[in-house]
RNA sequence: GCCGAGGUGGCGGAAUUGGCCUACGCGUGCGACUCAAAAUCGCAUGGGGCUUUGCCCCUUGUGGGUUCGAAUCCCACCCUCGGCACCA
């Protein structure tokens, strides 16, 4: 009886990895199919469902590719600097390279036993310096293209432990560590202007075959917005104005005061004596306050008059400039003009703080409602000269008068802000500069790297990032001048190392330069790109922008990284809640692995789940896909048996049996490969199971002597086929039983024959008033009249066809529909 | 709060994108095989009702709308999930 299991699997890794099955062949480069999974983070020691998940069925797509005659190229690797590691060390004393190469090499195994094919001979591991020398070789390119800058910028701060936190390790506010209250403080970090890339990024979207769900979040996230920044003078300081951002110029006659955010330099200009007491503490206030919680519009507005004034710029009128913390200094100017008759925050704070609310926009058409707030657009009122003007129009002839007396001009904004890199922390890339008290900021000669991270850092929070406090580290000579200098003590954010590693993997051993452009170009794109939708923005955003630069660098020649993308969903805990040890709903693969075997494990992700959208583990469905290998085993031992008493003169009669099975075979050609291709695993799947069932019933009920053995056996060498990316050990194995040829993965994926799917006679069904009251077999090529003929004569439909008939629609294979 | 996705039988999930709701599988029931059970093979199976060879009504989170026809499109609401720039 059964005989797939865990033995299997490790008989066919075996004989893959000694007949280097799966490695990538760079002569067929020109065949070449990059098919990247996101490299995991090697946070736990264990693979957990999520990594088989993506992982494991990634790799089935890819074997799919590869039988499609494909040149496939699947590396892997890990993702091995970050947070979690440091702060293991810091809880128990383990240094982070220990424990995360000791995550790694257990991860690697458990990969291996997964049975995938990827290409070890390529991996790479973003933590040895090897790889984050190029790391910081990209940082270089990046500061030398002036792409790098310096400059100040909030971090959470915690004052009981003297350090920077990350935005996970506040909770509500305070330290997740020792409680204390968070608060905003300005330091000095480095950045990469991918600003200055967002125009190109977001055209660089339409082309790409992605989730449109997912292009809209990055379209969203760079968010461009057409508008003016104007000029607001001050009244009193000669010479000195305020200037903010509006995409709404044509509402300019109904700003009553402006607001700044409570950081704006301009504060301080503005504060009367007064009034310096209450600013003083309203900015303290902001400064505990988290941005997202700034941004609530659900929240209570607050703010402080400066007791300062500001000149409007087309009347002359002198208004109140306020703080409040809705306005933030990371967006457009970091300063409003307040219209409260037009905008539903403004007229929110107006309403609060007693301030005039005028009116200068109407609706056009009389139906819609335009009482106060009303944020649509509409006709000028109220605005003088401008007064009639659509606000379209309004916007364009109020902008060019502010242009012409210089108050303003037309500005494109961006939600999108520069990517800052730099972290406080140890457990990263260090960052090549060195500061130099003559020289300034100096970038660390390119012979000179990798930069290598010292191992004996002490990495318990002491107010500084760890690196400062390691002297053999810090202390240097400048390179230009050759005096004494410190070294930058900070390290590059993770999201660096990600940024580029798909262009490391397939010239992962090259000691000369990051990677072999001409190689490169040869291997990349990425044709087809698999990981969590968590990275849609962030991630997949900064590898864009770091690909383009090394495209106007002429390191490269694509633009675009990832042609083609997938995000797989979640698999959630039977509860349906996401898999949590503080729920303790976690499902481990490993106990189902060393059961069932990993094709049975892998075959069940395929068939029990929406790839896309993931959904909650039953325990259940296991036992179904291990009785579907089972009964594809006992199918193909019972046509050994029947090939081996192939009846001698028996002519092999044809019957309906034999059409049905002809048509699922060939549907199941069609159907699992058009599936598979769009990562509809589970579909796929469900049509090999019918493929199967046909084969059975076609044994049950056709006599021995009467049976189309040829038939059984194509039928059978193509299931085998189709199953195969799903259940590769199996199918190996299955394979050699059915005396195909070493091995199953360099035949060729089989292909329908649309003949056999042609049906003699099709049913649709016949509707009256849109409700189906029969169906009826017609010939595939009826007439519209012949199926109109039919389904009148139906006596269950003539009941309905009281009264004449208005109408009749006729959808083609499908339905006709009487209306009466 | 903002951006994005989702909600379909007892359960996991299908549905050619506006055209027969529930493919495939699990579970359940019945039958075959067996001394018996398991395994296996086959058949049935959305819910309710009736005058039960058959017929009628209802059903895709909730409520409304558009349409000959809506799981699919529109409006409002409820719930779940992902992201929100120092988790990666």
């Amino acid at each position: 009886m059964a005989e797939y299991s865990r033995q299997v699997d490790a008989k066919w890794q075996r004989r893959w990895a000694e007949t280097g099955l799966y490695s990538f062949d760079p002569d067929r480069v020109d065949e070449k199919l990059y098919c990247l999974s996101m490299f995991s983070y090697p946070s736990g020691a264990k693979l957990h469902i999520g990594h088989w998940w993506n992982y494991g069925l990634t790799d089935s797509w890819a074997r799919m590719k590869r039988l499609q005659g494909y040149e496939v190229f699947e590396p892997m690797g890990f993702d091995a600097f970050g947070l979690p590691a440091e702060n293991y060390a810091i809880d128990t004393g383990i240094h982070p390279r220990e424990s995360t190469m000791t995550n790694i090499d257990t991860m690697r195994k458990q990969l291996q036993a997964m049975g995938a094919m990827f290409d070890w001979d390529y991996e790479v591991v973003t933590c040895e310096p090897g790889y984050y020398r190029w790391t910081q070789w990209l940082f270089l390119q990046l500061y030398r293209a002036g792409l790098a800058y310096r400059a100040k910028s909030p971090v959470n701060w915690c004052p009981g432990c003297n350090t920077v936190l990350a935005n996970e390790q506040v909770h509500d506010g305070s330290c997740e560590r020792c409680d204390a209250e968070v608060r905003q403080k300005n330091m000095t970090q480095w950045f990469f202007k991918i600003t200055e890339y967002a125009d190109d990024l977001l055209g660089g979207l339409d082309r790409l075959d992605w989730p449109e769900e997912t292009k809209r979040m990055q379209r969203n996230w760079i968010g461009r917005s057409e508008g003016a920044n104007i000029r607001f003078p001050l009244v009193g300081k000669q010479g000195e104005h305020i200037e903010a951002f509006t995409t709404r110029a044509d509402t300019l006659f109904g700003a009553t005061y402006l607001v700044l955010a409570p950081e704006h330099p301009l504060v301080d200009v503005l504060t009367t004596e007064k009034q310096k007491e209450e600013v003083i503490a309203y900015r303290d206030y902001a400064a505990s306050k988290s941005e997202r919680e700034r941004l609530a519009t659900e929240r209570e507005k607050t703010g402080v008059f400066t007791g300062g004034y500001a000149e409007h710029p087309l009347t002359g009128e002198h208004l109140q400039v306020w703080i409040a913390d809705y306005v933030l200094l990371s967006y457009g100017t970091g300063a409003i003009m307040a219209v409260p008759g037009h905008d539903e925050r403004d007229f929110e704070f107006a309403e609060k703080f007693d301030l005039p609310i005028p009116r200068v926009i109407a609706a056009r058409e009389d139906d819609i409602d335009d009482s106060l707030p009303y944020t649509g657009e509409g006709v000028m009122q109220n605005s003088k000269e401008f007064s009639g003007l659509t606000s379209s129009d309004g916007r364009q002839e109020v902008v060019g008068t502010l242009e012409e007396q210089g108050l303003g001009e037309e500005t494109i904004s961006y939600r999108l802000r520069d990517w800052l890199v730099s972290r406080q922390r140890y457990w990263g890339a260090p960052i090549p500069v060195v500061h130099c008290p003559h020289c300034g900021v100096v970038p660390v000669p390119e012979e000179q790297l990798p930069l290598t991270l010292p191992d004996e850092v002490d990495f318990t929070p002491e107010g500084t990032s760890p690196l400062a406090q390691c002297e053999e580290f810090m202390q240097t000579e400048c390179p230009e001048c050759g005096h004494k200098a410190r070294r930058d003590p900070d390290t590059l954010d993770t999201f660096v190392d990600s940024s580029w590693y798909f262009l490391r993997y397939p010239d992962n051993r090259n000691e000369e330069e990051p990677f072999d452009s001409g190689w490169i170009d040869r291997m990349l794109p990425v044709d087809q790109y698999v990981g969590g939708a968590e990275h849609a923005v962030m991630h997949l955003l900064y590898a864009r922008f770091i690909t383009r630069v090394l495209f106007d660098l002429g390191y490269v020649n694509f633009t675009e990284p990832f042609e083609a993308l997938v995000h797989q969903g979640v698999i959630l805990g039977p509860d349906g809640y996401k898999m949590s040890k503080s729920r303790g709903n976690i499902v481990s693969p490993d106990d189902y692995v060393e059961e069932y075997g990993s094709d049975v494990f892998r075959l069940y992700l395929a068939f029990g789940f929406n790839y896309v959208e993931g959904g909650a583990w039953d325990d259940a469905g296991i036992q179904a896909t291990r009785r579907f290998l089972d009964r594809v085993e006992r199918w193909v031992n019972r046509l050994q048996t029947l090939l081996s008493n192939r009846p001698g003169s028996g002519s092999p009669q044809r019957s309906e049996i034999t059409e049905e099975l002809e048509y699922y075979w060939h549907n199941g050609i069609r159907k699992a490969t058009e599936d598979a291709e769009v990562f509809q695993f589970n579909t796929a799947v469900a049509r090999m199971m019918e493929l199967t069932n046909a084969l059975y019933k076609y044994d049950t009920e056709i006599p021995d002597q009467e049976k189309d053995i040829q038939l059984l056996e194509n039928a059978t060498r193509d299931l085998l086929l189709l199953l195969a990316p799903f259940a590769p050990h199996f199918a190996e194995e299955m394979w050699e039983i059915f005396g195909g040829e070493y091995s199953i993965f360099d035949q060729q994926w089989p292909e329908h024959d649309p003949q056999k799917l042609v049906q003699s006679e099709i049913e649709i069904a016949v509707q009256v008033n849109g409700r189906v009251r029969d169906t009826i077999c017609i010939p595939p090529d009826a007439s519209e009249e012949e199926i109109r003929e039919i389904a009148e004569s139906s006596e269950r439909v003539q009941k309905y066809l009281t009264g004449e008939i208005k109408k009749t629609i006729v959808v083609p294979g499908r339905l006709i529909n009487f209306v009466v």
